[in-house]
DNA sequence: CGATTTTGACCTGCGC
DNA sequence: GCGCAGGTCAAAATCG
């Protein structure tokens, strides 16, 4: 540790304990995340790209259910996810834009609505979810591009190496050949099938004084290291999954470097097994939360962005509280403003599913589960292998 | 006791 | 080929 943010990865988000005024428990105690949240696109070595900032859950009229978001399940690299995202993504703003225009993004539980795109020549204000996606579209990209000097650029060490645009990120795909460089199955770093979540963290100020803040899904995520990176005074931390012996599920959490209010969290790989149950997920990966000791680590729970890669290297961006954002082509979203039914128009394919009344009352009992249950029909519209995974790796189908 | 985190060492990919 | 940096391993420590 060089310093005292570097610390563990430790502290977690915990949907349980979502405070009602949206404030950040005290370090080391669970807080709630579902206040903002911001997408990145996710090209390899790049960083992620800030490109929208969610609303509240609450605000949306989401219950505390939806404060879980699973993600990983999304992660289905090789494939043309099949979602109800859509495939294609492009996305355009920077990190900079965005803390430009934001400049307190993370935790203003007070602000409504409004958020600007991250884009500095679309920086305007949005009522609707819609409105708040990012503009997305090739000019827009490169207009974007153009006009900010620092774009997010490789987190790979190579700092000297040149800046590649998103645009150019988002065209030039990566194989999404998941690897482990001790797994001769498979391939290792670059082209590797990411997803990225980025999450609000508390300032390192405002929690423990060593830790992080590692957000939560449903999969059991087990530590096994933590390395320093080169231009950034926060540490990373590595996860696997935990909930099954060989799966090859991984996650790296990092914050921001530009913003350290920020959780950069980067799926790699995909679970093979079927989604731990709330016992199993917690079981694995969950400490708990001790405040005055700055190595524990809890247990996560809680609400995720994400963006997904397709094997044409498209970014999907999707979130719990509705948001989500497919660029390019399409954009296709469930209807963001739902106040209270969290509605999704699922694919045909996922009609097999538990009728809404079902699924909503079983969220009481599984927290996030019905979430993952939903969006992994959703995700896996399509073709028969999708179909095929679903069940698979579905246990409440 | 079984699970996790911690952390230094080692391995690997990549750029020069 | 070398060096750097990221990623992983694995033993020890820690926790419930």
């Amino acid at each position: 540790m060089e310093n005292n943010f570097h610390g563990d990865l430790g502290d977690i988000f915990r949907p349980g304990s979502v405070n009602n005024s949206g404030d950040i428990d005290p370090p080391g105690v669970s807080v709630s995340v579902s206040d903002h949240w911001q997408y990145f696109d996710h090209q390899d070595d790049q960083e992620p790209q800030m490109i929208q900032k969610s609303t509240r859950l609450h605000d949306e009229g989401f219950g505390q259910p939806f404060t879980s978001l699973l993600v990983d399940p999304f992660v289905h690299e090789g494939t043309s996810t099949p979602c109800f995202f859509g495939t294609t993504t492009t996305t355009t703003t920077s990190l900079d834009d965005f803390e430009q225009s934001t400049p307190s993004l993370g935790f203003d539980h007070h602000h409504h609505h409004d958020h600007k795109i991250m884009n500095n020549n679309n920086n305007h204000t949005h009522n609707n979810i819609f409105s708040k996606m990012l503009q997305i579209s090739p000019n827009a990209a490169k207009s974007t591009l153009s006009s900010n000097n620092e774009m997010i650029t490789s987190s790979s060490s190579n700092s000297s190496a040149p800046k590649r645009s998103l645009l150019e990120a988002s065209t030039t795909s990566s194989t999404l050949q998941i690897s482990s460089p001790r797994n001769p199955a498979i391939k290792r770093r670059k082209s590797q099938a990411k997803k990225v979540v980025c999450i609000p963290a508390p300032a390192p100020a405002n929690s423990r004084p060593t830790g992080e803040v590692v957000p939560s899904d449903l999969w059991a995520w087990r530590k096994y290291g933590q390395k320093p990176i080169k231009g950034s005074p926060y540490p990373r931390g590595y996860y696997r999954c935990s909930s099954s012996k060989g799966c090859s599920a991984r996650k790296q959490v990092e914050r921001s470097r530009t913003d350290p209010n920020m959780l950069v969290i980067t799926y790699t790989s995909e679970h093979n097994h079927p989604w731990p149950t709330q016992r199993n997920a917690l079981a694995g990966s969950t400490r708990t939360p001790q405040p005055p000791k700055p190595t524990t680590i809890a247990n996560e729970q809680t609400p995720q962005r994400e963006i997904t890669e397709d094997d044409q290297g498209s970014t999907i961006i999707g979130g719990n509280n509705g948001v989500h954002v497919q660029v390019k082509d399409e954009l296709q979203t469930f209807e963001p403003s739902f106040p209270q039914g969290y509605r999704p128009e699922l694919p045909e394919h996922g009609s097999g599913a538990q009728p809404d009344h079902d699924f909503f009352s079983s969220l009481g009992e599984i927290e996030a589960d019905p979430i993952s249950m939903l969006l992994n029909q959703g995700f896996l519209g399509g073709d028969e292998e999708e179909e095929n995974y679903n069940k698979d790796m579905d246990p409440f189908g």
